[in-house]
DNA sequence: CGAATTAGTTTATTATATAAACTAAGATCA
DNA sequence: TGATCTTAGTTTATATAATAAACTAATTCG
């Protein structure tokens, strides 16, 4: 049980004074301290132990405001680095990051989905081994290693419970890594849940307690962020919400559920409008949203379908804001690569369908981390693991 | 900032202790130190301090287990008492309770919907008054009012936003009450939010850190409890799931949006489909699901209907799954009152529906406090909000 | 009947935040 | 230019609350 003892409150004071740093520096002892509102010398002493951890340093003089000049601090960003990778269904993509998430070195990978899982983990590790072989010298070395995948995850045993799209069920992929590197924290989660934490940490999602990330792609999936922190569920499965049902007389699913909102809002929509309408020169292997926005400009019969899909992602928002009602909706995945032509739409049909006057509309805004957010959401949370817990946040 | 003072550890424990005690009297303070895992000495401190504070009272000795015989303690549910008001659409119910919400009073006056909001109003102050004046001799007297509304809330404010059924708009209730009662607490929200916690606190929520009760009767509403607390979203409209469209090609309802959840899994949908099959006598005022369900025994025409709108419910409970991932689904309201005939469809569609296995379904089971969830959660509002305080959670 | 066991209290100690006094270093203005 | 004011940050003394250990109280068990 969690009882409150003394260190505890110095525990929370800490993270404190450190979020406060990384949020707004080059920041003075004394307006952490009025910011706060803890003691100067409260302050002092938790900023000298920072210090001495190497999380925090002393930048230099800050201007006079009347009185002595100030010492101002910056987070460390180069206490240690962070490694991410995203699997994706036919690629692996890994970066090795700074705790500014900034990229220090970057992979791709592709890979036939018809490979075995082995040959996968294997690609893999190699990834991992590679970026840890470019990790500059720092105090803290690579600080962990974090993993998205396309699927339901269970997060305590790192194993992949369900990815219907890699044919994987029940793959122990933490118990692997975890063997080879056993001395680092190795996190393994759906990876719209970690874009979610990437938005959070480094992108779109920065200035909000409660927002969702919507990766819209083949398929739809949603990290829900609620009071600053990742919710999952009891068993992540919170944020699965592109099997909404929207059309209970609609077309079946993969999932063997009917008329699902990623049926009629992702990639597979377009695909099946495309074959439908005779379009089919764009189903070939390098087909992408981007260049289809960019044809749409002279393309009618394009531009309607995708703001056709736009449309019916409208429709599955509207049900994200009754569910969660947040701040905002991150709109993240290839199908945000479509721009104006998908998100308008979308935002129209919310506008048009809402319950409740403007007010409490959330804003409908695009990823900004794009086809990064999963890869830099992993680095993030061995971040939110290792350095900034955000079990402490205001409730 | 919420910053961690020595006292807060304090409050965190004290709290800590007092809901140890609630849960699980009577309780010695050894076995409050073992299994909260404070000291013997810090638990005696606290203990006294409630004992003090008329919130703990010592309830005689207990069983030796081979020594001393340890001094059971009790959580003193007669320290004061809780009034609770449900403002239904056509009717007025209030409740005063001790903290156990156990009943002591209780009222139920009928109205027009065509009364308008002063007369309804001053109905609801009589209620209270008359409550006030039956509230025994406590220590603390009437700790506060709470107030369930069928629509949506600004809780600071104790405003209605909007209550499309009662014809309210932005009518700023809690002000009125708060000015003839300026010295106790009260409280406005959402009625299936505070059945929600009404469940929590003394129904079928007890065991459970994440639930969703549905509120089904005329429409369909929502209380979300996440992290054993209540989810609000960012202006209360978290849990308006009746709207969410579960078919884009069906029937407009009266928010504006088409095909709306609570148009095929309500009182509404029941109705239209008893008129389309030519059942209206069904349609009087005395229309009660309850004698429906009886009925529905020997009539395999009304059974259908129920079972139809168990199925329309389940196809809206996967999306609840897929959204909160919760720990169990409570099912009240009118309809929570055909029983199996309406229950059992809903499970066997998500059955039929969900994506992955036995395991991650969450129970779906019915309301046990029923008609009184609503003004008992409204009573259990005010204890939450004055006595127990739900923040220092375990996270 | 005495040793062992459990319940609960008292006393001394420790960790932490805070208030107040202090040093440091600059700005302002006569 | 120097006295005074202002702001930054440190040092010292104090208060609060949890804890450990010693203690008293009351019971069981052999």
């Amino acid at each position: 049980m969690r009882t409150g003892n003394i260190s505890l409150v110095k525990k929370m004071n800490k993270q404190l004074v450190l979020k406060l740093i990384r949020d707004q520096h080059p920041i003075s002892r004394a307006d952490i301290a009025k910011t706060t509102g803890l003691n100067k010398a409260t302050v002092s002493a938790l900023v000298d132990e920072l210090i001495a951890e190497h999380f925090v340093h002393e930048s230099g003089i800050g201007e006079s405001t009347g009185g002595r000049r100030p010492l101002m601090l910056r987070f460390n960003a180069d206490a240690g680095s962070l490694i991410g990778v995203e699997l994706g269904v036919n690629y692996l993509y890994a970066v090795l990051t700074n705790l500014n998430a900034d990229i220090l070195w970057e992979q791709r990978r592709s890979f036939r989905p018809s490979e075995g899982q082995e040959a996968i983990i294997d690609e893999m590790m190699e990834l991992i081994e590679a970026a840890i072989r470019r990790a500059p010298a720092t105090p803290y070395g690579v600080m962990g290693i974090g993993i998205g995948v396309p699927g339901v995850v269970h997060t305590e045993s790192g194993t992949v419970v369900f990815a219907p799209n890699l044919r994987w069920d029940d793959v122990a992929l933490a118990a692997v890594l975890r063997q080879r590197w056993p001395e680092r924290p190795v996190i393994v989660e759906n990876e719209a849940k970690l874009a979610a934490l990437g938005e959070k940490w480094f992108g779109a999602g920065n200035e909000f307690a409660h927002f969702v990330y919507i990766s819209a792609g083949i398929g739809i999936g949603a990290g829900v962020v609620l009071h600053h922190q990742l919710y999952r569920g009891v068993s992540g499965l919170a944020g699965e919400i592109g099997h909404h049902t929207i059309n209970v007389n609609g077309i079946r699913c993969s999932c063997g559920n009917i008329g699902c909102w990623e049926m009629y809002a992702s990639e597979k929509y377009i695909e099946r409008r495309l074959a439908e309408e005779g379009r089919s020169e764009w189903l070939n292997e390098r087909f992408s949203i981007a260049a289809m926005a960019l044809a749409a400009e002279s393309d009618e019969q394009l531009a309607r379908i995708l703001e056709e899909t736009g449309r019916y992602l409208g429709v599955g928002l509207l049900q994200v804001m009754y569910a969660y009602n947040p701040e905002a909706v991150i709109i993240g995945g290839p199908l945000a690569q479509a721009g104006e032509y998908v998100i308008d739409p979308a935002r129209q049909e919310v506008r048009k369908r809402i319950l409740v006057k403007k007010e409490s509309e959330p804003s409908i805004i695009v990823s900004k981390l794009k086809e990064k957010s999963c890869a830099i959401g992993a680095a993030a949370s061995v971040l939110e693991a290792v350095v900034l817990p955000p079990e402490f946040a205001a409730v």
